[in-house]
DNA sequence: TTCATTATACCGAACGTTTGGTAAAATAGT
DNA sequence: ACTATTTTACCAAACGTTCGGTATAATGAA
């Protein structure tokens, strides 16, 4: 066979720099086959069913990737308060300082989202669970690990966003170094609403 | 004139639910001329230059009612703690619990990103310093305000992100609820990273 | 020679956009 | 009031382009 141009590996690599930046319906066979230097029927040799399986393909290494990078990392430092500091540095690496959005909120808008909607469910809630358990492993009590778990979630998706939207590397950063603190906090009660 | 088969106020917010849902780029002419009822052709009769032109009118139209449904309140308020409800409320109706997309945040991506940079970082840094001000009214110094109007910006955008995600519009409810609460605490110290 | 891989050429459908026009309301002249 | 004209609202059809996708031939290592 002709030495491949680039692993499948580095293929996926470059698929997902498109799809993270582009979205679904904005990652045109036109953009995936100009970052990855292959014509579209070598895209359709190693993706049968296309765009689809591509996407589906990019979603699933980037659930492994943070599961091996992020997760697992907290887990076996179970335990050690120190373990958020490195969480936090591994999600800064994970999200290239912020230069990189989450999959999770790009295919939940638009044709991406019937297709991965349940693939989206699940990988968010694995990150969710993943933090929590890393709060009880630190003796805070379950459902207080459950809620601050779920307010970190939502940093990181926030801080993503307002930093794509600005431009600025920065608030990714700062806010992803003010998790642990936050993690170790209670949080504040309810409004009297 | 024939009598228009509905005014262009409501044409543009038939436009916003189809840019919110679908993303700039899936938001095909197909699309928009259904939610409309007006065929492509009397699309461009509103919009001379098709596509881009709506996407402005619906991103400047959101940004006037952003301003006035949630930041002006906000800033009449002043001096209230019971501002922040109010505002938390604000926010549930103008992101119809959850369920409506920030526009800045869906813009960001894909080709809408080049197009609308400037007018999304213009928007989000006025709503952090709107923020900030209402802090600042209730006697909050100003460093300290302008890092929990950051915060809360990130909150509220994660909450959009995350209840997307999941589905569910009890996330971004319950997360706008606790902003109030979260406003009038002094953040967190940074980690010792 | 074999056969996985890549490239060329092509397809129907959908894309955003433009043309050329119709019909009804508003306006102006008488 | 009546009519001629202009303006506005709208659309069918088609534009050239790009979409996602698919044949089929060329390539080249085994």
């Amino acid at each position: 066979m002709p030495a491949p141009l680039i692993s499948k590996n580095e293929v996926i690599s470059r698929l997902t720099d498109v799809f993270r930046n582009q979205g679904y319906d904005g990652a045109t066979l036109a953009k995936l086959s100009e970052a990855t230097g292959l014509k579209k029927a070598s895209l359709y040799h190693y993706f049968p069913n296309g765009k689809r399986d591509m996407a589906r393909a990019v979603l699933t290494r980037l659930s492994e990737k943070l599961a091996a990078e992020v997760l697992d990392p907290l887990r076996d430092g179970e335990g050690r308060a120190s373990a958020l500091n490195e969480l936090a540095e591994n999600l800064i690496a994970f999200y290239l300082d912020g230069r990189a959005s989450c999959l999770m909120e790009v295919f939940s808008l638009g044709t991406a989202r019937a297709l991965f909607q349940e693939e989206i469910r699940a990988s968010l809630t694995h990150l969710r669970n993943a933090l929590a358990k890393a709060l009880t492993g630190l003796d805070v009590d379950e459902a207080e690990a459950a809620s601050r778990a779920r307010a970190a979630v939502i940093v990181i998706q926030g801080a993503l966003v307002v930093s794509r939207s600005l431009g600025d590397r920065r608030e990714f950063i700062d806010a992803i170094h003010r998790l642990p603190a936050q993690l170790l906090k209670p949080n504040p009660d309810k409004g009297t609403g």
